[in-house]
DNA sequence: GGTCTTTTTGCCATTTTATTGCATTTTTAC
DNA sequence: GTAAAAATGCAATAAAATGGCAAAAAGACC
């Protein structure tokens, strides 16, 4: 497991403790599937506290994604999507075309492809197209 | 090679044969990389003929991808990218954290994890986060 | 704790990207 | 050529993200 210790990591990062920070960075981190700007918004609406502005969430995760505790996935929907960066086991994303929902799901790590000379990778990630059940389910067959 | 009658693709779809939908085909079709709706536009807007509406060449897009001759690649950015289904061969995506740029890399088809029951999976996508050459030497080091 | 400097926040306005409604035009079948 | 169905253009609107700036908060120092 990774370290809980959010108000550290941030520190660690070289920033200032904030509450939207360390509570964006919590949310992430507490949540299975990765999240819009806005879901994250309406959770922490629904916690104890003061709710941070919405410019401030973007602020936030624009923040944590720069000193590389939270990424941002490849997404088809309109709204990006981010998770908090853990040191668990690589896994592949899954975005369903009927409702938009992203899940993770346990997966080797893809290998990767040779690239143009002078470019760097710096992650790899594997994203499967398709239907989940319960859209699967409502699709008229 | 592909077949690059586009009307006849069109209409095997079970569409309308417009100008606009074998426009937007076309333009994908001869690109390289993937294209945003807008830069779909710029290069059309650069041709000879009519130039179709913005809100056009949306719905041309929407109606090519749901009738799979083109689809919506998972990107970081804001802008949805779009790319011609072709036939050839297999191939990764790389997309440069720097200028956004995205592009095609030949790449094998990478493996398909196992997916939570009720879940179909219909494309498997590799997405490959870096820089490109430009943008690397363009960073500070 | 109090004071100072720097960073962050909240609010408003604005931009970018995408979608909807509806009258007009185009496509296709006959 | 004519009629029915579908697609287009235009204006308005929605959704997602960004920028400017004064007020507030965080951290460093005493």
């Amino acid at each position: 497991m990774n370290d809980p210790d959010f108000p550290r990591r941030i520190r660690d990062a070289g920033g200032r403790v904030t509450a939207a920070r360390v509570a964006v960075l919590r949310c992430l981190a507490a949540t299975e599937e990765p999240l819009t700007p806005d879901e994250v918004l309406e959770r922490l609406a629904q916690t104890a506290g003061p709710v941070p502005d919405r410019v401030t969430i973007y602020r936030a995760i624009e923040w944590l994604a720069a000193h590389g505790l939270v990424r941002q996935l490849a997404t088809v929907g309109r709204a990006a999507r981010y998770e908090a960066v853990e040191d668990r086991e690589t896994h592949a994303h899954f975005q369903c075309r009927g409702c938009g929902q992203t899940r993770c799901l346990p997966a080797p790590p893809p290998p990767l492809p040779p690239l143009p000379i002078g470019y760097v990778a710096e992650r790899v990630e594997l994203v499967i197209h398709g239907l989940c059940a319960a859209c699967r389910a409502g699709e008229r067959r």
